[in-house]
DNA sequence: GCCGAATAAATGACATGTAAAGTAAAAGCA
DNA sequence: TGCTTTTACTTTACATGTCATTTATTCGGC
């Protein structure tokens, strides 16, 4: 969609302000890269969420509840739900009822995750170097803190 | 997503190289915008995909085949049959087979989509300006700049 | 002119995100 | 104890994006 925001508005001439610019800009950058990281994790047979929920797992270390990792995730329950449920079905985790709670159910990586997460490693880490190729590492810190004073303004 | 992969590092440490950090904040960053947007949007009725279709049309100003709007959304086909058919429903769009070439049909902006669309203006303009208050103009520049860079060096 | 290749759209199968409603279990409190 | 409220998760409904396949229609070459 950013994309296509932009290109509409080249046609319309100028940009209507700065601060729209910046913010097309932003998100046609992140289609771009998000495309990239979709497909090289379809190449392993993940989708962007699905890689996302066994990350944080590996992350964790241990097994957790569904909403927590909703949470990391800034999603809703329902998303999570469902992608727990197709790694499940790809045997990749473990997913069994809290004793203390049995309203809770635990996640946990299986063996196969673990491995597939360490084969993904380094692509990914690849990924991220070839996407950002070229860019001075002082404009790289740059981009990061104005980035980050973005994110500061906008109010959750 | 981009907001699971950054809390996740954030969790595990430093992050595993500067374009990584890099890519994230990119990530994040749109995340957090393209919610902001949609949500102006929902409120207005609109998706932002259905938005976006109807801005291209306007840009343009006279009709246009769903190929051509496909193409500047850089979206695949099918997605625009799906939207160009809800806006029939909204009865925000016109489409009629062009007598040239009867595998064309051709869109156009009914009347209604042209006030949504000025209505539709100011707050945009204004949520752009929301979302990057507070940073200064040469900062967006810089932004500007280094997100076409980024782009730039991802080939397509 | 006719047949195969290319093109414009539509359709179906999946995965995902969001909102809203439902279920089950635990917690709080009278 | 019993009842109401929260909480954890599920289910359903809808919009979107992707890919693969199908349907028309046009085009190109013979």
């Amino acid at each position: 969609m950013s994309r296509a925001l932009q290109q509409e508005l080249k046609k319309r001439g100028p940009f209507d302000s700065l601060e729209q610019e910046s913010t097309l800009a932003v998100l046609r950058t992140s289609d771009l890269m998000e495309n990239r990281l979709a497909r090289l994790l379809r190449e392993h047979g993940l989708t962007p969420s699905q890689y996302n929920v066994l990350r944080i797992l590996r992350g964790e270390g241990k097994p957790m509840p569904c909403l927590e990792i909703a949470e990391r995730m800034i999603q809703v329950a329902p998303a999570i739900t469902r992608v727990v449920d197709q790694l499940l079905k790809m045997d990749l985790i473990l997913k069994e009822q809290s004793s203390d709670d049995r309203r809770v159910f635990k996640i946990q990586l299986k063996p196969a995750a673990k491995r597939l997460l360490s084969k993904l490693d380094q692509p990914i880490l690849q990924l991220h170097a070839t996407l950002l190729k070229g860019i001075p590492k002082t404009d790289q810190r740059t981009l990061i803190r104005i980035l980050e004073q973005i994110r500061a303004g906008i109010p959750d």
